[in-house]
DNA sequence: TAGAAGCATGTCAACGTTGACACACGTTGA
DNA sequence: TCAACGTGTGTCAACGTTGACATGCTTCTA
């Protein structure tokens, strides 16, 4: 069987292309390698023989041979779909590639166990790096990693029980910057909608912005008012069952992007123009809607960017400690926030 | 140095578990894969080796040794960040995963010759497929790696010049059907923004569509009602030069996610009520607006699930016939595209 | 004109793993 | 009693590539 007539799925080799160019495999690598000392004529003759068989350098065993890790960091994100992650996916992506490196994708799902099997998989497959948004709530067994090197960089939530570096959004400051916007226009009774596990990491910080907000203008926290669902239609239930209340809330903190989206579409559906409604995180449109719709943005690009660039450094030989970096958020005043009290 | 003080960076292997545990290399490397005959002494012995070393088997050298490509299926993208490639990608992620399939991801960025290097670079890292959004307009380059049983499937656009697999949304049909609907509004003056490289793919199918629909109805298309623009900034602005034209449209056909919404920002700027929209792709909140926005949706979770399972129907040895799979499209009427003509 | 120097190429081993095969023990059965 | 067999383990080579080193040839120089 010559080089030319292999079996179904099976690729040339450099030994193919060498056996093809009559010269040794060695020469074929160096000639794949541009190493100088490589006489004209037999540079052409690899080159052509390895146009005729179509040969490609087999990625994995090169590595493997030069002691090299794969050319790909680990992305551990909980939902590519929901548009935060997305953009962070994005960012992250395209500030890896500007370094030769690729991305490999896993959803967590916001499963722990998930995660972590996604995570010791990667690590197994040699990524040269991980960027994590964290869902479990035991991050120890990344130690031995990170002590062995391994950039690994947290992403919007930071981990637990491991140093390692975090980049994550001002969650509790931009909640009270939100529900003091809404005191400021009069509302005391004001609702408070959040993820579904109420241990998550930004839910907590969030409703922590909302609780010193409102004491600080000397309103205790009504659990009646406190709501919970992720995705658009569960908040969008809770929107319904807080507005239907004994005593309802004037306005609504909507604590994730999800979570106003299905504020809006109760309130939309209800004919509620008289609800404040603020949301945490930005998106595409809120500024179409009438009033527009008032949120905490967040910067997703900011922060994907960030945690690409801290695992440039890292692998740069950057050991310095660990460190969480707060990316500040800001308030942008569209109208659904600014409905005043009746 | 014992192999538990071993150098910066590096990891244990094999070998230092088999001298940890003082077996042989094989016989650890039968513990870690359930082979059959190992006695449970010596089971116990590796385990705790393993554990004390924090070894992790080397997926890549495994790979190579047992001549598997690698697990992960190389996913091409033009822009992660757009919501529809999103939810694509999501969905190819998600299907890929129950068979235990990684996701690399790179964003072409509609640019033929980065889709080029990529793939290319995809290719030299063994993945088990490749699932391609495609930018550039000769695919012929991938023509040997089908031959040789490498699963290539197209998403979104066909390919050029290669016969291989691809999933599509039912452009011009979806386009057709839309500008008949405005064309039953009354409508004979219709705008069409559309993607700026006119060249690509589903802009011309869907132009296809805007233009057979307005045949259909004896009206000629007239090139001033013809503008572009792919982000919504630039589609915002060809809504304005649209509308201020000497014979503006009454209605817009915005033949993407992105287009739409520039126009919707566009209408909402000039309170511009009267104009009516339909536009192609649909997205979250659509119906929220009002008037609710009217979209001939796609399918982009079934565009993904559909090309990751075409993907597993190869892998499992399936040689048959490259083959097209056009997905329907659905038109959603919610408002926006029954305002009537003035 | 011989020896040094440089160039072009080749040989061998190794990266970390596992398939193929070998072997040293029991145990079994005629 | 010993051949046949089963069990647990080890040795070796190979996957495709490249680093280290070797070798043969040309060219230059004293």
């Amino acid at each position: 069987m010559n080089a030319r007539t292999r079996a179904h799925g099976s690729r040339p080799t450099l030994h193919d292309v060498a056996r093809e160019a009559q010269v040794s495999a060695r020469t074929v690598s160096r000639v794949l390698n541009d190493e100088p000392r490589i006489s004209a004529p037999t540079r052409e003759r690899v080159l052509q023989a390895v146009a005729r068989l179509g040969y490609r350098r087999n990625a994995m065993a090169r590595n493997m041979r030069v002691g090299a890790r794969d050319s790909a960091v680990g992305l551990v994100i909980p939902d590519l779909a929901n548009p935060f992650f997305s953009v962070v996916a994005a960012a992250v992506e395209r500030t890896l590639r500007t370094r030769g490196l690729y991305v490999v994708i896993a959803s967590s799902e916001e499963d722990p166990a998930r995660e972590r099997a996604v995570v010791t998989d990667m690590l197994g497959r040699q990524v040269a790096a991980l960027v994590v948004v964290p869902s479990g709530d035991d991050h120890a067994y990344l130690r031995l990693e990170r002590r062995r090197g391994l950039p690994v960089v947290f992403l919007d939530r930071p981990p637990n029980r491991l140093a390692a570096d975090a980049f994550v959004s001002a969650n509790t400051d931009g909640a009270h910057q939100a529900v003091t916007h809404l005191l400021a226009h009069g509302h005391r009774r004001i609702g408070f909608i959040g993820d579904r596990p109420t241990t998550l990491y930004t839910r907590r910080e969030r409703f922590r912005g909302y609780r010193s907000a409102l004491a600080q203008a000397g309103i205790a926290v009504d659990p009646a008012l406190v709501d919970r669902g992720h995705h658009e239609n569960d908040a969008a239930e809770a929107t319904v069952r807080l507005l239907s209340a004994v005593d309802p809330p004037t306005a609504v903190f909507a604590a994730n992007n999800l979570a106003c989206m299905g504020a809006m579409m109760a309130l939309a559906r209800a004919r509620r123009r008289d609800v404040a409604l603020v949301g945490f995180d930005d998106f595409t449109l809120a500024d179409v809607f009438d009033p527009g719709i008032t949120v905490v943005a967040q910067d997703p690009h900011g922060l994907g960017t960030a945690a690409a660039e801290r695992v440039f450094a890292r692998l740069d030989g950057d050991r310095g400690r660990a460190r969480t970096t707060v990316l500040a958020t800001r308030l942008i005043v569209r109208g659904s926030g600014e409905i005043s009290a009746s």
